[in-house]
DNA sequence: CTTTTTTGATTACATGTGTAATTATAGCGA
DNA sequence: TCGCTATAATTACACATGTAATCAAAAAAG
């Protein structure tokens, strides 16, 4: 599962639509994305087309309209940008990482507690 | 202190030597790099110039050597860096993106320890 | 069947980025 | 003083990205 695509962030944008729910005609993502951005439609066509390309979505045609669906992990994708956005910005020091966002974000007891937990799990 | 310029991935790679140590002239820039990087000089002294252009950089001229220092602390950066990033990677939803990263790595106890300590002053 | 509309494909175009080579110029050594 | 050298400035160039407009073809409408 390596060779992932890199994904732009206007692409970001489009993967998670669908990877929201799939498949997905270019109208279904015209459309959740209506809300979202201001993007026209020609620029929501370039990007599934771009993402086609660089083999992040695929699609079964159903005569002329195309019903995309990803072919890489949200998961996957999320880790590799993790990993590299912690090299780059903390130079891959993840505890100070770690610290400063929890410093930059206010969290509820609830968060709080699920953290804990991950934590205790790491811990044992 | 808003209006952080954009820095691209290897501008932040020679940010982060200059915000290690400043003011430091180009030829120490390229020193410091030559073990991290195999960029030629002119690549490194053209990212230095872009890096000035976009005012993250400043310089002193000392004759015609330039001493070269932030404009923009790393603090700063990291933090735009990190909400970005939560936001397109993450859907802005903290607690997945520390829960990822905490199964993601191995943490050394110590870690695990200052990571609850954090957690033990956000949580009061 | 012809026209209009829809939908994907192709082309566009400015700016950013990675990665330099080339040029101009200010000092330094001869 | 004059050419060489080190250093910054300018130019280069392909590929990525944001953001579409236009084109072509198929399907729907009349």
């Amino acid at each position: 599962m390596r060779n992932l695509p890199g994904i732009s962030v206007s692409e970001w944008v489009v993967m998670r639509v669908i990877w929201d729910k799939s498949p997905r005609t270019a109208n279904d993502v015209v459309g959740a994305l209506e809300a979202e951005t201001a993007w026209s439609p020609q620029t929501i066509k370039t990007l599934l087309n771009r993402l086609v390309k660089k083999k992040a979505l695929g699609y079964e045609a159903n005569g002329r309209i195309y019903h995309y669906y990803p072919l890489v992990q949200e998961e996957d994708c999320a880790r590799a940008e993790s990993r590299s956005f912690l090299e780059r910005v903390y130079r891959g020091a993840l505890t100070p990482m770690l610290s400063h966002f929890l410093e930059l974000e206010k969290l509820s007891a609830e968060e709080i507690e699920e953290l804990r937990r991950v934590l205790d799990e790491k811990g044992s």
